[in-house]
DNA sequence: GCATCACATCGACGCCTGTCAATCTAAGCC
DNA sequence: GGCTTAGATTGACAGGCGTCGATGTGATGC
């Protein structure tokens, strides 16, 4: 829990001027902090992150009608989080018949999950 | 890219049932979502994922006027992305006199990184 | 004392979010 | 054909978002 803390000794600016200069950079980019942030905020909502690790592990196996009844909101609701989640490319579907199948696209999570490790 | 699609040979309902009984299951209960939700959301803004990439690499080195010239926002836009992050858990900060030190939160990311990975 | 600084808070602005009931669409059954 | 089904879309609602300029706060320096 300890935080090593090395607090840059700040001296003195002279009166009148900026107080610092920055030194540091982020690492990464802002491209690629806006396709990483939007993953993010795609997982940014308990239902949708439950769905994501229900479909990651069981990929093209189950149908939406399966899927409301394991959440306490509407049909429609779960449609619009489905949709947010294609549009932010972390899964995508086939539909045979009335049925449509949700899976997670293979390397959707791989960039997040490899900058937060 | 290509997704191994177990289609479930769904079975014609009998007519006027119900389509299917839910199978599946998340492993991630709804308190650990809650959790982890609200960290990728607090991650899910670009500015914010990248103050966390730059204080992640140099804890309690940098004072929020570093922080200002790197982004194209005012101080007071920043100040609401830093609370945020606190908010969510993620950063912590001391203040030394007229400065401000924010830093990473050891362990913050670890739940999120762990189920991503 | 008073001025200046670093940072936080406030109030306002448009926009986006999660939710629902109602409706639409396309497929399957009779 | 007409009815039923699974799922998507629409339109509405309150509430939250990111942003800014203006102001507040508490410490420093003269």
């Amino acid at each position: 829990m300890a935080v090593d803390l090395e607090f840059a000794p700040k001296t003195k600016r002279p009166n009148g001027d900026r107080c610092c200069e920055p030194v540091v950079y982020p690492d990464v980019d802002r491209e690629r902090a806006v396709r990483m942030a939007e993953v993010a905020k795609a997982l940014g909502d308990p239902v949708r992150l439950q769905l994501v690790d229900v479909l990651r592990k069981h990929a093209g196996k189950v149908c939406v009608c399966e899927l409301v009844p394991l959440f306490d909101i509407s049909q429609p609701t779960l449609s619009h989080h489905l949709k947010k989640l294609r549009a932010a490319g972390i899964v995508d579907c086939e539909r045979r018949g009335l049925w449509a199948y949700y899976y997670v696209l293979p390397d959707a999570l791989d960039e997040l999950a490899g900058w937060l490790s």
